[in-house]
DNA sequence: GGTGCCATGTAACGCGTTACATGATTAT
DNA sequence: ATAATCATGTAACGCGTTACATGGCACC
């Protein structure tokens, strides 16, 4: 989800080193209970950027201490990174695993319906729950920030509880439906109806 | 987003073959509006669940007409369908770009936070007033799956305004902050302080 | 003869994860 | 000594995308 971009940002911010990217990434989208990032992914994803030519090896700023691999912006990082920042941010609001997860429940009766939505509306309050006791441990005044992004969280989980009341309480009304048919419209041909030799 | 799984479902409804499978997924989250599958994505896919031997080719269920490759489930795969259509589908309400793009544009000055705000916002209204242009062109009684869908896109765009609303609302008391610092805490060094020989 | 739908793929790449692997420095 | 933290990677794989590539059949 452009951690790419985001550690571009950061070393455009200053030249740094994996290590410590880890670290302020972690502090900048809240570390574990948040946005996770694994080590793995920073020295990848720095492999990919200096392979793109967005960031260059720093060997200037070596110091006597560990070996570190300091990383400085390039003219061309600074352009993608500013188009980047510049342009809105396409959201995913309709991909949603647990509408197809529910359809394919009511396709297949392979599990009740009812059950999903119960265990789905249970396991988001869960996680509004850690998230505001998250909250409550929080230093208000030193992190701003991820108050707000925990906020966020809050508000969309919310959107999701309601919307699955809302899902329940039209659930009859469409097992009765026909169904959004999963099966296939053949137009043209009537599902191969053998026009050659028949049998004859 | 588990494309992967949505699949299997519908393979153990009956067997499919791949167009017929890209058809009928798309009727079940909607096509190009939605929930876009490429049909390189379909193939990919059905390549993988053959090779994890959660599908099986089945070749008793050829017909004369053109060249079809149609897939079975298998036992296997009856068990990993139902053991995901019986977990809770996690979320990822807090990995969120814009969040991302905010911080680093607060962090970086690259652009101004209020822009990006701004066109923020203009882009959720946009994407809120397509959805409901969409939903008015629907026909409620025979799409009710897809209108659920929809509408819970529409509930976490509305949910994202309040948010973005909150956001601004607190956006001057964020930047007089000293920040959730993207800086490494040099815990036990301070910052390389050349502790060898230094210049006598 | 052309358009459009039916039907199937492959190669290469981007992003992210898991698991593995190594070694230096610092605080106790 | 030894635990914690600092520091850097690699190999392999899963999922998804882009772009490329092919060919049959039906309708007009």
């Amino acid at each position: 989800m452009s951690v790419r971009l985001g550690l571009l940002g950061l070393i455009s911010q200053k030249p740094r080193h994996g290590y410590d990217l880890h670290h302020s990434f972690m502090a900048l989208v809240g570390g574990q209970q948040n946005w996770e990032v694994k080590k793995a992914q920073i020295y990848t994803t720095l492999a990919r950027l200096e392979k793109s030519g967005l960031i260059v090896k720093d060997e200037s700023l070596k110091e006597g201490g560990p070996e570190k691999t300091i990383f400085s912006i390039t003219e061309k990082g600074e352009n993608i990174l500013t188009k980047w920042l510049s342009e809105a941010t396409p959201t995913e609001h309709q991909r949603d695993e647990f509408y197809l997860k529910l359809m394919i429940s009511l396709a297949t009766s392979h599990v009740d319906p009812y059950a999903l939505m119960y265990k789905q509306r249970d396991s988001l309050y869960k996680e509004l729950h850690r998230i505001n006791v998250e909250k409550l441990k929080m230093d208000k005044t030193k992190e701003l920030a991820l108050h707000l992004l925990m906020e966020q969280a809050s508000m969309r989980i919310e959107a999701d509880l309601r919307w699955l009341d809302m899902v329940e309480a039209r659930l009859d009304e469409i097992r009765s439906q026909p169904m959004p048919q999963p099966e296939v419209k053949h137009r043209g041909r009537p599902v191969q109806k053998k026009e050659k030799e028949d049998n004859q």
